[in-house]
DNA sequence: GTCTATACGAGGATAGAC
DNA sequence: GTCTATCCTCGTATAGAC
């Protein structure tokens, strides 16, 4: 399970190791992907960017798709994995917001390719390589969470559908916008720990402020 | 001027109009890169969205990126045309903040595709195609007076820089993924004239209550 | 399991008639 | 200005040796 998260995905390599290549490639193909989409992907790309051979990509996925296919797999499971555990039915609307923000948002700051891969699925593909649609289900949670503090009256009057987009906006813009537009305030990088943090309690901070009484 | 915003971009046609079929071919262009990003858009769907023959393509922008950068020109025009006008220095911050977000989310609303083009732009080839980045021009703008609202102790201690990007995914995010993502409740399309107009409202009293003092 | 070499199709771009 | 037909590169995927 442990990842290599260094931008030339190396390893020693020197015995043959079905389980170790398979996640190279696997890691290879999550940063090209995250990149360019599934069309625009280029398979040399991914590749060249491991140690390995372009024909192992066929040999362990099939083809270029089935790569994809797994690389959402596990974005898929890496959101699940920090929201589903999660009890938002008992506490206050206010602090399941909260929790769930952080999950949300921690889950994301050790996976900052997450968003984008999900976001140009869904704009070039129309989501149609998710099984479940993630998002929906994710958005489902959320906008639960905001009707009950609604109707409770500890949230301001709010269309819940829609603030939950705003909400996700909020939370998920950073990682889709930053990591490429480069023009960050004297040379901080943007998924630092410092930054991702900051990131954290603004995002929060600004959703919990967003959603109260004034 | 006139633009057509249908589906099938189509017209009579019946005779030669250069500055028309341009602008067919343009229109058509802005559809296909907002979906696809200019690697994976193709010249063939290009030319199938409009009536006229794929070759015109390339005798009117020379090869696709040409008509790539041109219909990014479009886009950073319409951003411009909407923010630079307003005169944000005089008024509170908490006017402006208003001002400037209902000309972006008016702008937006009138040219719905403007943020996943600047997004795929973004991401997939770093701004490069961008001579000034729009982006970092209006987040100026909005820094500015984040800057002078928390200075002047009327909104709450934020970091202007981080909530400047996450007020814009606030108003942007919705353009993003709503499109594509149609989970919409009851049949409602996202971007009819009354969903529009709500999230114009809702981003709108969102990012004020999150920038607001608690 | 891993590599090199190659077949083959998709798609960008051009030629040239009208 | 617009079309049809064609060229040729690039990139996916496979064959076959090691």
């Amino acid at each position: 399970m442990a990842e290599t998260k260094s931008e030339k995905v190396k390893q020693t390599k020197s015995v043959r190791d079905a389980e170790a290549t398979k996640a190279i490639i696997l890691a290879a193909a999550e940063e090209e992907f995250a990149q360019h989409g599934l069309t625009a992907a280029r398979t040399e790309a991914i590749a060249a960017k491991t140690q390995v051979a372009k024909s192992m990509i066929y040999y362990y996925f099939k083809d270029k798709e089935g790569l994809y296919r797994a690389v959402l797999e596990r974005s898929h499971a890496h959101l699940l994995q920090a929201i589903q555990p999660l009890d938002l039915e008992t506490a206050s609307p206010e602090v399941a917001l909260e929790q769930f923000l952080r999950a949300l948002l921690d889950c994301v700051s050790r996976n900052p390719k997450l968003p984008t891969i999900m976001f140009l699925e869904a704009v070039q593909n129309q989501g149609k390589y998710y099984k479940n649609s993630t998002s929906a289900s994710i958005d489902t949670v959320l906008i639960a969470i905001l009707e009950r503090g609604v109707k409770t009256e500890i949230f301001r009057p709010l269309d819940p559908f829609q603030s939950a987009i705003n909400i996700m906006g909020t939370c998920l813009f950073y990682f889709i916008g930053t990591g490429n537009i480069q023009q960050f305030p004297q040379g901080k990088r943007p998924l630092s720990k410092a930054m991702l943090s900051q990131h954290l309690e603004e995002a929060i901070a600004f959703s919990l402020a967003g959603v109260q009484k004034i």
